[in-house]
DNA sequence: GCCCAGGTGAAGC
DNA sequence: GCTTCACATGGG
């Protein structure tokens, strides 16, 4: 049993990994970032070796944090697929060693059915008011702040609807409640959904309220490494329209028939270097990023 | 105050 | 098929 290890790993942004939109529950902590898998209270540093790793309470083994990070994947080679175009070297050079995570599907899930038009900032806020008031507390001294697993579908389920709008969540309430149900009462089976090919885990996220395609791409991309899943928000909306169709307004579906052909088989992974791309490159202290609302054919 | 946010679903044409 | 709108809430 042990608290602490250093897992060996080269080209890992942790900081931008963490901080990157695809998990919610990670604060940072001096040089560290304080955060929970499963039901461990986990606190990470970037060192020059890779990444140390120090738990609340003494663990068996690590299996769950090497998995949760992806710290085995050779980033490399998903990099060798991507284009060789300008937009994607670029985005690339904006933050080497950007990764994906693997999140329990619940989770990802939940957090993402409160995403809908939510700043990134704003998620994390109502998922740690859940946490808070519905999670289980991690095992081992949790001073000084207390530190709760996501909680479970079970739990939510047994939640009342203004229970869970007192997390501020608004009008995503009845959808966390629905699916809470729905997985707690075995009607949606999230181990099933690994079974399924692409297309059709899709379809069965999507038969959630409140879980269109986008949503139902993050929890395929993020929780269950359909590495194909490319979420299109407003933000990749704009990058590719910005970054690939400057001259001409493309539709939604032509941006999506984009996306499905260009970006290769981790098309997934490229998605998110370029969501982080587009989030960071502008300097805060210049300003907001010019806002160009989309025009139907602008007149060059 | 105003605009917008890792959207979705329903209603209108 | 496409466009518009309501839906809560709060950051900037």
């Amino acid at each position: 049993m042990a608290t602490e290890i250093v897992l060996r790993v080269r080209q890992y942004n942790l900081a931008g990994t963490l901080d990157s939109g695809q998990a919610f529950r990670w604060q940072q902590v001096d040089d560290s970032w304080q955060g929970v898998v499963g039901a461990h209270a986990v606190r990470l540093r970037q060192t020059p070796e890779g990444l140390e790793a120090r738990t609340q309470a003494p663990v068996a083994h690590w299996d769950w944090l090497r998995h949760f990070l992806q710290t085995d994947l050779d980033i490399a080679a998903v990099l060798q697929t991507f284009p060789a175009d300008e937009p994607m070297r670029q985005a690339v050079a904006a933050c080497p060693g950007l990764r994906l995570l693997r999140q329990e599907p619940w989770e990802c899930l939940a957090s993402f059915i409160l995403s809908s038009t939510k700043q990134i900032v704003q998620i994390r806020q109502i998922v740690a008011r859940l946490c808070e008031q519905f999670g289980e507390p991690c095992q081992g001294d949790a001073r000084p702040c207390p530190s709760r697993a996501f909680p479970t579908p079970e739990r939510i389920a047994a939640a009342t609807e203004q229970e869970l709008r007192d997390c501020k969540m608004g009008f995503r309430a009845p959808s966390l409640l629905a699916a809470a149900r729905e997985i707690a009462d075995g009607t949606l089976d999230l181990e099933k959904i690994r079974t399924l090919d692409y297309a059709g885990a899709r379809a069965e996220l999507m038969k959630l309220r409140g879980v269109g395609g986008k949503i139902a791409d993050c929890v395929l991309l993020f929780a269950y490494g359909f590495d194909g899943a490319f979420p299109v928000d407003v933000w990749i909306e704009r990058a590719l329209q910005e970054l690939y169709f400057p001259r001409r307004r493309a539709s939604e579906k032509r941006l999506r028939h984009f996306a499905a052909t260009h970006f290769g088989p981790h098309a997934g992974y490229a998605q998110q270097y370029l969501f982080h791309y587009m989030r960071t490159r502008s300097n805060p202290a210049a300003g907001p990023v010019a806002k160009t609302k989309p025009r139907t054919n602008e007149k060059s």
